[in-house]
Order: C-alpha cells, then structure tokens, then sequence
DNA sequence: TTGTAGGCGTTATCAT
DNA sequence: ATGATAACGCCTACAA
C-alpha cells in the first residue's frame, strides 16, 4: 500500500452523467425514494456499483443536519458491566442505523471534557455517558441539553439534578441486600470497602447499606469503612489495615468485585476461612467471581437490561415520539438487581 | 428535555458577521492559521465562545475530504486481549488527534462485511481489524486498498496474502512454546483443544504446537484434537470426550484462556490433579487465569505493544511517511509472545 | 493581514 | 417521474 494521496471518487454527479440523467434522480433511486421508476432505480444501481460508487455520510451528514452516529462515554470498557452493556447497546443502535462511537474517560474528569467536546463538534446524535468517578459537576455536557440533542445518563449518574435522561442500577436495593444478606449470613461486625462518595454508583450502595445495619441494629463502623478507588492494590491496604487490630471483621461488603476478589485473595494468605470467618460479598456478577475459589456472592446488574432501556429511549427521543416513551427527563428510570448468593457467604 | 427539533447553530458566517468581518478569517483566527493578527484571533475566539459557536466537523470533514476518524471491526470488545489493545490503540490516537470508532463484528463474517461498507461510507481516514473467526475472503475491504486508504490488520489476520499491513503476534512460537512446557514438564500423553483453523491465529498456534511435539517425538494424536469456538460449552464437550478412554491425556494445550479455566473446572468435578495428573495450558495470558486456583499457565501477548505498533503503523501511513516507517505492506510483523508459567504446570 | 468566491457531495424544494 | 437549483458549513486558492 503505497501511501498516495485520496484519489477522487465517483459521486452520484458522476454516476448521473455516465447515465444521461440527473444527479437529484441517482439520489433518490439509491434513496429507494418512492416517487423513482423501478426501470430507473434498477439502471442506477448498477451502474453506481459498477463505478464502485460509495455513499458519502459526510455530505450526507452535512445536507441533512444530522450524522446518523450516537456518541458513548464510558469510564472503561475493560469493565465487565460496561462491556456487556457496550455490546447490547450497539447491537441495536445498528440494527436502528446508527453507529456508535466508544470513547473511554480511563475515569478521567479532564479527558471526559475533552470527549464531550469531539463529540459536540462530531455533530454526534445523541450521547450516552457513564461518567467518570470524580465527575461531579456536569456542565461539559451542557450546550448538549441547548441543543436540544438528546443526552442519557447511564448507571454512574449526576448527583445533581439534570435536565437529561436518567437510567441507573437500582444501587439502594443493592447495598440493601448486601447488607441484608450478611446479617442474615450471621455477621455481626460488617466492613465496607467503597468506591469515592463523588460517584452516585457509591453513595447509593453506601446508603442501602447503612439502612440495612441500621435496620437490624448491626453497627456502621466508620473505623471499618473505606472509599478509595476499587483497585486491587488499594484493595489489599485497606485489608490490612481492617485486620491488623484484635478486633477484626467477619463480613465484608466490597462495592465492587475485583475488590471482593482480592479479598477471598487476602484471606487465602491469611489463613481466614471463607466462609466460616469471614464472609464477603461482592458488587456487578462479574464473570470472575463464578471461576474463584470460593465463588463469591455478588449482586447482578444485568447489563443487558440497562441497555435495552437505553436504546428504547435514545431511540424514542431520536424520532420525536415524545412523552409514548416510558422514560422521561427529570425522573430516574430505576433498574433492578438481584442478590446472586455463591460460597462466600 | 422536551425533543425539540434542532435550533440551527452559529456557524463561522455568523460569527464573521457579528464583528463585522468576512468567515475566511473566522476561520484562519479559530484554526490558529499564522497569517491572521493576535489581535484579531483573540477577538474571534472571543466572539466565538460568547455565542456558543462550536466547530462542526461534518462541514470540515466534507470540504478537508478527511474524517479524521479511524475505524476499528474487533471480533468482541469483551476478550480481554482486544479490551487492552483497544484503550491503548485509543489513547495514542487521540494524542494524534484523531478518533476511534470500534465496532464488533460478533464474530459473523456478515457483520463485518456490512461494518466495512458503513465505515468506507463514513470516510473513515484508516480502517484496523482484527477479523471474524471464519473470515477467509477478505474481498469486503478491497475498497479501501484501492482508494489508497491505510488499512492494517492486527492478531487475527487474513491467511491470504494481502496488500494490507499485517501486525501479529507470534502465536507459531507461542504453540512451540506451550508444546516444548507441557513436554518438558513430563507430558507423554498431550492432547490440544484449538479454535478453527479458519482463524489465522489457530493455524499458527497449531503449527507450532505440532512442530514442537515432533521434535521431542510426542506423538500428536488426531483423535485428542479438537477444532471448534472456544466457548465453555464446547470445551466441556470435548473435555468429557477426551477424558472418556482408558488412556487419558496427562497434558492439555488449550488454544484459549477460556478453554484452559473450563479445563481446570472440569479436572476439579472428576477429581483429576493439577498438575500431578493433568498439566495444562492456555494462551492469552488473561487475568482471570492468576485468579482462578489453581493458577493457570499462559502465554502473554502484549496487547499494549501491539496496539503501539499499530498505532506506529497507523500515523506513518496516514502522514505519508511512507518508508521510515518499521512496517511495510507485504511482510507481516510479528510482535512476541512469552510463557507465564503458574500452577497447573 | 484580510477579503472574495467557489466547491467538497448530497438532498430538499420547486418546477416541469 | 425527473430535472434544475440551492444550500448544509467550512476551507483555501487567489486577489487585494
């Protein structure tokens, strides 16, 4: 592949004039406008395929005001929650027309700024975000909502309240039933390991989670409490540090599951018993926590779900249809999630 | 948000209007052209940013004839392998200013044949594909080698010879190396479960795997071999028909990770001992494989390094470089591969 | 340093 | 059923 310059390509100007007939007609025959003859359409066709004619989206785009592509900010797609929603997503934007452009934050505020900007200025129809963890203040994604151009929120939201569409995990339920379910379990003296209050995800989790212990009288211990970012490093010094003292935990809640993971890691090193000593549960079902020894209990997200949503109301709001979609601006469309109970507890 | 129809914007005309000078040099003072006063850019930019002007690049995109969008077709952003290689392929082009668009064929040929045509129409700038597991007629992207468009195929790539670039792993020697492990670790009796030979990758794997065991004179037995989607339902399957003979394998070569977890899986409900009674191997090196226990041994691919010769690859051809480049058309690159050796080795 | 003007390829509108 | 025309917003010779 010798780098030279784009040759020119054939246009439907230069289709129309191998034919005789104008360029508005090749339009419309390629269109399948119905106001072509069958005879003009079939003769069109040919001959564009025959000059190895291709469609222009970007002319396309320009003329019509719109680009046909949906523009997704997502933390990264090396989560699991996130691939799986990814996958869903865009195989029914396809199947609707439209591309999908897959931007990762990496969990950056800055570089979440800058892909709101390329993609206001890619002229993008509509936006999906999850934002990023210490995204607090949304006003990057502002000149979208003047626009008019429709903008969804998706499982990390605003904290704030937003003029845009709101689709999120029902993460109260979840830190709910982890608590719950701990109690349950027989735990009576719970950590709980969080990700950074900033993000709606954590704050909700915490919130169910607390109600829970409240509930059965079981202490929140703020000693026993951490909000860092889910990594496994950070991971590991938190547990340290739980179990360093005389008194030490025998539940854990860990907000998400490569926490929980490194964990059942600790324990492992430790000489903690799982679950007899310690139980843990986990946050997403993500894939991993089924293959560990012990598998880890975990609250499913489903994924799938939310992207269904997603496309119902990117794809309502993409056509005008309005208020017959079931999601509207200014009310959060809660999903559900579901305690998946494995060996850990 | 009330779906309104979309207000037109400010363009460069109005900007240029409103102070009273001619759109050329709205355009020259915004695009930071060198012919165009201080004084005059800061007013510009000024004027710009108080009434909301935003650059449209559909507009810049038609008139410069370039996208400056590169488009990606990956089988599935969910194997880890291409997770990894996507965030690192994306962070060096939007350093180089241009943007991704990632798209998953599924693993269908028709799908990645209708991507294709959608990302030739969008003007993607370069396209970069990893292909479909029965992709053998690569005809779908002819289009962009005849326009001259750089087009670069990375980990799965044709086994026709193409005049595209060609940047792959060195999966002959990972199938060596996983023959000469498993062999050297004491296997007498090895048995393989590869993905189709359809696939670039599995021929080679395969090829080297055999090659190794011919070299130590271990017999590389047809009816221990398996050719199918690596999947956890097909490799029960033929992990149950492997292990239903008087004579069982002592070693597995398993052509992914999947395979490999599923493996040791299945050896844990029968009872078979890791490694005592069975070795095996995977390939990909995925991060599920050091979780699981026991651990799992793999061969590592390097997928940040591979998406940095790509994106090597990508900027040289598109900047016209031409020969200073490392890569050329014609030869492939082959990135290297190494053996992680863990627990069930 | 700035302005003028034409065109990138497509499609909607208005005419025929 | 088809054609002529203009415009989407931007950029860049060329002119001044």
């Amino acid at each position: 592949m010798t780098p030279k310059k784009p040759k020119s390509e054939n246009s439907i100007v230069d289709v129309a004039k191998a034919l005789g007939i104008s360029p508005a007609t090749v339009s419309r025959a390629l269109n399948n406008n119905s106001r072509i003859s069958e005879a003009t359409r079939t003769r069109v066709k040919e001959k564009a395929a025959e000059m190895g004619y291709r469609h222009n989206s970007m002319a396309s785009s320009l003329r019509n005001r719109r680009s046909n592509t949906i523009g997704l900010i997502v933390p990264r797609i090396s989560m699991y929650f996130h691939a799986f929603f990814i996958t869903s997503l865009q195989r029914q934007l396809q199947t609707a027309g439209y591309n999908l452009m897959i931007c990762q934050s990496n969990d950056s505020v800055d570089v979440e700024k800058e892909l709101a900007n390329t993609l206001y200025s890619a002229r993008v129809d509509a936006l999906v975000v999850s934002l990023a963890l210490y995204t607090e203040h949304i006003g990057h994604f502002d000149g979208f909502l003047r626009q008019g151009i429709p903008l969804v929120f998706y499982d990390r939201v605003p904290t704030l309240r937003t003029q845009a569409y709101v689709i999120k995990g029902d993460d109260y339920r979840g830190g709910l039933l982890a608590g719950n379910h701990l109690i349950q379990a027989g735990c009576k003296r719970v950590a709980y390991i969080s990700g950074p209050l900033s993000c709606s995800i954590y704050q909700e989790r915490t919130r169910g989670f607390i109600d829970s212990l409240t509930k059965y009288g079981v202490p929140f211990r703020e000693e026993w409490t951490y909000y860092h970012e889910l990594t496994v490093e950070n991971a590991w010094s938190s547990l340290r540090r739980l179990f360093a003292g005389d008194v030490i935990p025998d539940g854990l809640f860990a907000a998400n599951d490569t926490t929980a993971i490194a964990a059942v890691a600790f324990a492992r090193e430790r000489g903690i018993r799982i679950p007899e000593d310690l139980k843990i549960i986990g946050y997403s079902n993500d894939p991993r926590t089924a293959i560990i020894t012990p598998a880890i209990t975990s609250i499913e997200q489903y994924p799938n779900e939310m992207a269904d949503k997603v496309a119902e109301t990117l794809i309502n709001a993409l056509q005008h249809r309005g208020p017959s979609s079931s999601i509207v601006v200014g009310e959060p469309l809660v999903c559900p999630v579901d305690l998946v109970r494995r060996m850990t507890t």
